[in-house]
DNA sequence: CCGGTTACGTTTAGCACTAAACGTATCAGA
DNA sequence: TCTGATACGTTTAGTGCTAAACGTAACCGG
């Protein structure tokens, strides 16, 4: 059946329409969010399609390539606690913990106590799994520089600005 | 332990470190679609999060809420098809099946055959799917008009405009 | 030195999703 | 009138996440 795939992407329902069906069946609200919100998640989804896809050509998963991508840009040793590694990403500690023993059974990072702290643990990249990211973050870095190429200096500023501006009203 | 949960977001790593740390770790490379990008998915986040802690407070999660805002906002009878939910919506067949089976479960709408074709299945609101879809979209809309009144007329279309582009540039 | 509090990390149940296989209905062409 | 292709929907295994409970280590005030 044709539940788009990947690798092809569904033409998606016009951001204007729904604004206009919610203004007809609702009339009186409010419906200018619309066009700000639903644009917003779509490019998300469709960067986080993207990336996906593109690093499936190096089995890698995105969450994975976000642990071993923390752990890399720290420079030498390649080595950091859970701790700092949850502090540095956007989920729970808990998906660390699972997100570290799936790479650890994959061999890309290995696990042991901290010099510094004794109930922290180091999570350090091994070879292999610092030649894959080093590969990975390259061809990545590489594909959605072209991607934002589409926009100009005063785009990517104006972009930056509202984005501030919306987390601001979210209070962060 | 601190697994900042929803009611207490973490404070995000800065965008120009994550940039500044692959410069100086990878000499040459094009860091410049993080200042672009980074900020992209966290706002998307933290809008998702917003959302998710408001409608906590009507028993609602997003993706029923996202359900029973398709069907009701297509009008009377407020009853659409398995297929038509799916191609207004941007996860899978599979996925819409899940969610018609949870919001059955929960009494808010109801599976019978279409009329139209005789493998369709019409999906179509109940009394009490009906009034809270009302609610939670009034108060929603309500919520996240005032979230973006922090943009201007201007720095809304620029917004849409750059997601536009995005977009484009990933061929959609 | 002891007891409470805080910090670090892991484990678990439950959730929502994708990808893929499946069953069934419909249609178009030989 | 078959027959193969296509469309619609469901089911299932696997994935990655959250929230919450848990165990242990360190720290701090009396």
């Amino acid at each position: 059946m044709s539940n788009y795939p990947l690798d092809d992407p569904p033409s998606t329902w016009p951001v204007s329409d729904i604004a206009d069906s919610w203004a007809r069946e609702l009339p009186g609200a409010r419906t200018d969010s619309i066009a700000v919100i639903t644009p917003l998640w779509r490019t998300a989804k469709a960067l986080a399609d993207d990336r996906r896809r593109t690093l499936a050509a190096l089995d890698l998963d995105p969450s994975t390539l976000d642990l071993l991508s923390v752990i890399r840009r720290a420079g030498r040793p390649y080595e950091l606690t859970t701790r700092e590694i949850t502090d540095r990403t956007l989920v729970t500690a808990g998906a660390i913990s699972q997100r570290i023993a799936r790479a650890e059974e994959a061999g890309l990072v290995s696990r042991s106590p901290s010099t510094a702290s004794r109930r922290a643990v180091a999570v350090r990249l091994t070879d292999a799994g610092h030649q894959l990211i080093e590969t990975a973050v390259r061809r990545l870095l590489e594909h959605e520089s072209r991607l934002v190429e589409a926009l100009s200096d005063a785009e990517r500023s104006a972009l930056a600005t509202c984005l501030a501006k919306i987390d601001a009203a979210l209070h962060g």
